[in-house]
DNA sequence: ATGCCGAAGTTACTTCGA
């Protein structure tokens, strides 16, 4: 079976472009990531013509995560155990279900802005509570938390380190939020890139960063040792980040021996 | 060629992303 997860930047700007790339991927499950609109204004019809079920978390304006699955969806769950608010609202990050043999998560983490903003600390509590969901069900069958971490786990995971030193997404706090996340059982599964040395899942629109693969790896599943024991295949999908349109991130896809 | 940012809410400009 083949899962992947895609932070679509706008479920209903991409509908064309995420139809197009179902058909010609054919995934059993897709984990998505802003959405950027309301649980009720997810296209599920044409989802469903497509031949996919959708289980929608989403917000309005910003963040959103879904599970889009071929081969059934049950068990879904809304928001993390103790995730953190900020300001007033708990925002829509995660979301988790059961599709055939697998159990996965779609997850948004916050960006954190900047190490000063109120958003780095809130970054930082939202992995926490992530480390409890997953570590209340990475025991037993396959297992995996998937979606857009906004953390390059070391400075290999971007284009230029040392010109991001000290920013977000890379400093030792959130390297280790990452590694207690993975320490309750969980190892990143690290994809083939199809060009270029490194599997960068990310591109800023601006600067011609995607021609000069200027990336990032940000996006990434966190999977069991039941999981991971039946990888057959990893790779990000670069295909899908060309052309007008496209999403500033690029599919990660698995194929699994499930 | 992979090509100089794009989405959404609101309505010409703002916020956000990494």
């Amino acid at each position: 079976m083949r899962v992947a997860t895609w932070n679509i930047n706008s479920i209903n700007a991409r509908l064309d472009r995420l139809l197009a790339w179902l058909e010609a991927a054919r995934p059993d499950v897709v984990c998505l990531q802003e959405l950027k609109c309301a649980t009720a204004d997810v296209p599920a019809d044409a989802l469903a013509a497509a031949g996919y079920q959708i289980a929608a978390h989403g917000e309005g304006r910003w963040n959103g995560v879904a599970v889009l699955s071929r081969i059934g969806l049950a068990d879904v769950t809304r928001g993390l155990e103790g995730q953190p608010a900020f300001g007033e609202t708990v925002e829509a990050r995660a979301i988790g279900a059961r599709c055939g043999p697998v159990r996965v998560w779609s997850v948004y983490v916050p960006n954190g802005r900047d190490v000063a903003d109120a958003h780095y600390p809130y970054k930082l509590a939202f992995l926490a509570s992530l480390k409890a969901t997953a570590a209340a069900e990475a025991a037993g069958g396959p297992f995996a938390v998937l979606g857009d971490f906004n953390i390059c786990p070391t400075d290999d995971d971007l284009w230029d380190a040392e010109a991001w030193s000290g920013t977000t997404h890379v400093t030792g706090a959130e390297r280790a939020a990452l590694a207690d996340v993975e320490s309750v059982g969980l190892a990143d599964v690290f994809p083939r890139a199809l060009k270029h040395a490194w599997p960068f899942t990310f591109w800023d629109y601006r600067n011609l960063d995607f021609p000069k693969n200027r990336g990032m790896r940000i996006d990434l599943a966190l999977a069991n040792p039941a999981l991971t024991g039946a990888v057959a295949d990893a790779y990000v999908d670069r295909e899908a980040r060309k052309g007008k349109g496209a999403s500033d991130h690029a599919p990660l896809v698995l194929d699994l021996d499930l």
